[in-house]
DNA sequence: GAAATAGTGTCTTTTAGACAATATGGT
DNA sequence: ACCATATTGTCTAAAAGACACTATTTC
C-alpha cells in the first residue's frame, strides 16, 4: 500500500492523484470551527461621530458583555465572503469596494473561547451609508457606539445610557479591537481606509475628525495645515477643489475631499 | 427543551452553562483545516544578501513546485505556535522575540488546497542566526534562495543552479508570498521588524541593502543620507555609535545599528 | 455686527537630499 | 600611491507647522 500511495503522490497525473486523495479513508485530525468578528465602523452625519458596531449579549458565555458582529463561515465560502455577508445580514448594506473591507488577522488562542474550539478570522468593515443596524433576535441586536477615549487615552464606546469599555467585551474582542485600532494608525499615511465611512467625498474637517480617533498627531493639526500636508502627500487622498456650505450652520464653507479610486 | 436551552443561556451560572453546553450533542457543522504557512527570511553573511526559504515538492498536488514550509496546527496550539514550532522543526532556531515572527492573515479562499477544505494562517519569520535549514526526508528538503526582482521588477529567487519565479509556487503562496512582501514594504517607516535577520546589531550597508528588496525609494539613497534620514526618524533603529571595519576588505569602518527593544 | 467656522497666506524653522570632502584599509 | 568603501560635512531647495488674516454664514 505504500507502493500505492507512492505511485499517486510521484508517477500519476495530479487529476489521478486527486480522484485517488479522495477515495482514501484518511484519519482526521481535531479541526476547529471558523468563524469571523467584525468591527464594523460607521460615521454618523447627525452628531459627526465615528461609531462601531456592538451587540450586548443576553446569553451565555460572556453574558452582559458587549461583542462584535460575528458568525460562523460556511463551506465553499471565503472568511471575507462570510464577514460580507454578516454585514449585509445586520446593516442590510452591501460593501462594494474591496478596499471597504480589511482582513485583520486570524485569532486562534484555543481557549479564545469557552464552548469549544472556534478561530476567528477578524474583519474591519468602513460602513457607507451609515445605516441603523437592522432589528435582530432576542439575543442579538446591535446598536452603535461612539469611539472615544478616556482620560488615560483608553479606547471607550459610548452611548447615551452609558459607556463600554474594553474589558466589558467579550471572547477575546478586546485584542481584536486593539489589533485593529493599531492597524489602521500604522497604514494612516499609506492607505487610509477608515474614510471610506464617509462616503465618496467628505468635508476636511470630518475627515480630520475621524483620524483624531487613530493618531493623536492629527489632534495637533490646525484644519488648513491638514489639507496642506497629510491631504496633499497621501496617495489615496484627493482635494476635489470643491466647496459646501457648512449643513451645520455658521461658518466658512468646507473644503470637499474624495478618495481615489 | 427549548426552556432548557434558555434556562442554561440566560439563566444559569456560566460555569452551569459551559457543563451543559458540552454534555450536548450539537449538530456538527463542516470544518476546515487549519494549516499555517511561513514565509521564513534569512540573511546570509556569506554573501549579504536576503533569502526565503522554500521546499520543491515531490509529489503532489504541485508536484514540481515550490512551496513555503508549512503544517497543520494542532488542537491546543495557536497558529503562532504552530509556526514556531514548524520553523524550529525546519530550521533549529528558536525564535525569541515576539517581533521576530509576523501574522500575515488567514487565507481561506475555499479551493485553495486541490484535496479539502484547508485554511492557512500565513506567518513571516525574521529569522536569525542564519542557519542552513536541517535536512528533511525526499519529499521535503527546503533551500535558501536569494530574494531578487527580474528586469519587470517582479519578485523571483535566485538558486545557484536556478530561479523560482511567483508563477513557480504551489497553492496560493505566491499571493501569501505578495501579501507579506506589501505588509512589510507598508510597514517600514513604523517597524521594520524584517531587519531582525541582521541580528541585535548591524551595518548600516547591510540594512539598506535587505530595504531595497521591499521598496526601491531605497535604491536612491545614499549611504549617508541613509542613516541620517531613516535611521534617525526611524522609531525602532538606533544608531550604536559604534563602528566594525568592513569585513569584507577594503573601505572606511561601518557603522553599527540595532533595534530597539 | 459679533460669533463661529474653516479656508488662505505668510513667515520661520526644520528637514530632505545632492554632492563634496574625509577617513580607513587593501592592493 | 591609489582604489574601494562608507562616513561626515555642507549647502540648497523643499516642506512642515505656527499663526495671522480673510471669507462665509448664523443669530
Amino acid at each position: 500500500m505504500e507502493n500505492e500511495k507512492e505511485y499517486y503522490e510521484t508517477k500519476a497525473s495530479e487529476d489521478e492523484y486527486l480522484a485517488w486523495y479522495k477515495k482514501q479513508d484518511w484519519k482526521t485530525y481535531d479541526k476547529p470551527a471558523m468563524a469571523v468578528d467584525n468591527v464594523i465602523f460607521g460615521f454618523d452625519p447627525s452628531d459627526n461621530q465615528l461609531k462601531i458596531l456592538l451587540i450586548e449579549r443576553k446569553t451565555h458565555p460572556f453574558k452582559g458583555k458587549f461583542a462584535l458582529i460575528g458568525g460562523f463561515v460556511e463551506p465553499n465560502e471565503s472568511a471575507k465572503e462570510a464577514a460580507l455577508r454578516e454585514t449585509k445580514e445586520e446593516t442590510g448594506v452591501e460593501i462594494v469596494e474591496d478596499n471597504q473591507m480589511w482582513q485583520i488577522g486570524a485569532f486562534t488562542q484555543p481557549d479564545r473561547d469557552p464552548r469549544q474550539w472556534i478561530i476567528s478570522i477578524a474583519h474591519a468593515t468602513f460602513l457607507y451609508p451609515f445605516v441603523l443596524p437592522l432589528a435582530g433576535d432576542d439575543a442579538r441586536s446591535a446598536r452603535w457606539f461612539t469611539v472615544a477615549r478616556n482620560s488615560n487615552g483608553e479606547l471607550e464606546f459610548l452611548h447615551p445610557e452609558g459607556y463600554v469599555a474594553l474589558d466589558d467585551l467579550a471572547f477575546d474582542h478586546k485584542d481584536i479591537i486593539l489589533t485593529t485600532f493599531k492597524r489602521i494608525k500604522d497604514s494612516l499615511d499609506v492607505t487610509p481606509d477608515i474614510l471610506h465611512v464617509l462616503g465618496d467625498t467628505f468635508f476636511s474637517t470630518d475627515a480630520l475628525g475621524v483620524l483624531k480617533n487613530f493618531d493623536k498627531k492629527f489632534v495637533n493639526y490646525s484644519t488648513g495645515n491638514f489639507v496642506k500636508t497629510y491631504v496633499k502627500n497621501n496617495p489615496i487622498l484627493m482635494d476635489t477643489g470643491k466647496f459646501e456650505k457648512n449643513p451645520k450652520g455658521a461658518g466658512r464653507p468646507k473644503k470637499i475631499l474624495s478618495l481615489r479610486k
